[in-house]
DNA sequence: ACCTGAACACCGTTCAAGT
DNA sequence: ACCTGAACACCGTTCAAGT
């Protein structure tokens, strides 16, 4: 037909944009996302962006929802697991191991992250395992966006070098090393805490750290199903 | 003294900047944040901030940590809380207040969020209540670090407006209608639970939700002290 | 319906020069 | 030690014009 020819054609969408926006992220950085190389990334000039777009900003709204265009969610509602912990947890591990491969992104785009379509399908199934439990849809709906908004926030803090300074080469041992010295550092009266539980503070394991934030969820919700 | 008279003619100093650049930002909205604005709020030239800071990306790290300056956290750990969970729930109420009447800052410096030496101020506080609370080390900075990133990406998600397009005017009321009517446009396969829930969703309450978020977790450290 | 070329105001950053 | 003026490459956005 026409319109499949035209398709064919040219076919430029929303969506190519954003996933240009995204693809451009990651691959050149923060200072690679300008509405002139998104443009020539999907081989245009940059006034044409502004028929299909109001503006940049409406750009990075599109980007932050299709950051959640390719997550895997379907594969865990199609066979609900067997307790709801567990598919709770695996949703929540999901959405961070999502977020954590597209740092910047996240960097870029955390400001925007808000619940527009796509990300609603997360809180769709996060609901649907819930309420299935037997928690009640209030219950559900807030739980779901507990999780989702503690996620979100874990992974920001995640995706954030220490320092903007030594973001280049620096292993993480070296990282990890700097970050003992900087609490070290602080003066002794005013965070006696944090000084003395540098060790634990600056720990290397993210993971331990989210698996405990995740049980800790996970216990508080029990009682309300 | 030499130096006091010094620092009485002109005494620029970073922290300067990182207060002019948040004040900019709340004043002026996102745009307003420029070095050649920054500049002009300190009274100087723009190149003259490069002698105060490497470049802009350093300026931005400095007010994403002067951004926890004026919270008032001294007044909680003078006076410990009889129980250890209003301690924690009201430092958490502080941190979101503080945040929520800075929605430019949080939106621009999202990603930028970071145990930098101000907001481990915060977790200072906290870590101290659990302790006291009889919470062991290990225990105490995981609990601390959920907290903290969970209120985060609260407010993130609550300082972003809906929809980027309808931002400038616009009554809260018109927004939560718009947001159901949003959600009551999502395909019904696929959104099942959403759309029967698109009352509790897009509900006006954010206050419950973030009790509702603290009571969770609070219940669910509850076991570790 | 979709794209271009040229233009405008503005931006981050550098650098030689000033005091 | 701290600031300026001028310059450079780049940016978001508009608009008349093309097809």
């Amino acid at each position: 037909m026409a319109s499949a020819q035209r398709a064919e054609r040219t076919g430029l969408t929303r969506d190519d944009l954003a996933d240009a926006a995204l693809r451009l992220l990651e691959r050149d950085g923060p200072k690679g996302l300008s509405m002139r190389k998104v443009a020539a990334e999907v081989g245009v000039q940059a006034a044409s962006l502004y028929w299909h777009v109001q503006n940049k900003e409406e750009l990075l709204d599109l980007a932050s929802d299709a950051l959640w265009a390719d997550i895997d969610i379907r594969t865990l509602t199609a066979t609900p697991p067997a307790h709801w912990r567990d598919g709770v947890a695996e949703m929540a591990r999901r959405l961070r191991t999502h977020l954590l491969a597209r740092p910047n992104a996240v960097r870029v785009l955390a400001g925007r992250f808000s619940p527009g379509p796509r990300a609603l399908a997360g809180m769709e199934a996060l609901i649907d395992i819930l309420r299935r439990a037997g928690f009640g849809g209030t219950d559900a709906v807030n739980a779901a966006y507990l999780v989702s908004t503690w996620v979100q926030g874990f992974v920001v803090h995640e995706s954030v070098p220490m320092s903007a300074a030594e973001e280049p080469g620096a292993t993480p041992g070296e990282a990890l090393a700097e970050a003992r010295r900087r609490l070290a550092a602080l003066p002794a009266e005013r965070y006696p805490n944090v000084r003395e539980l540098a060790e634990e503070i600056a720990g290397p394991s993210m993971d331990s750290r989210f698996e405990f934030g995740l049980a800790r969820l996970l216990d508080g919700l029990e009682p309300l199903r």
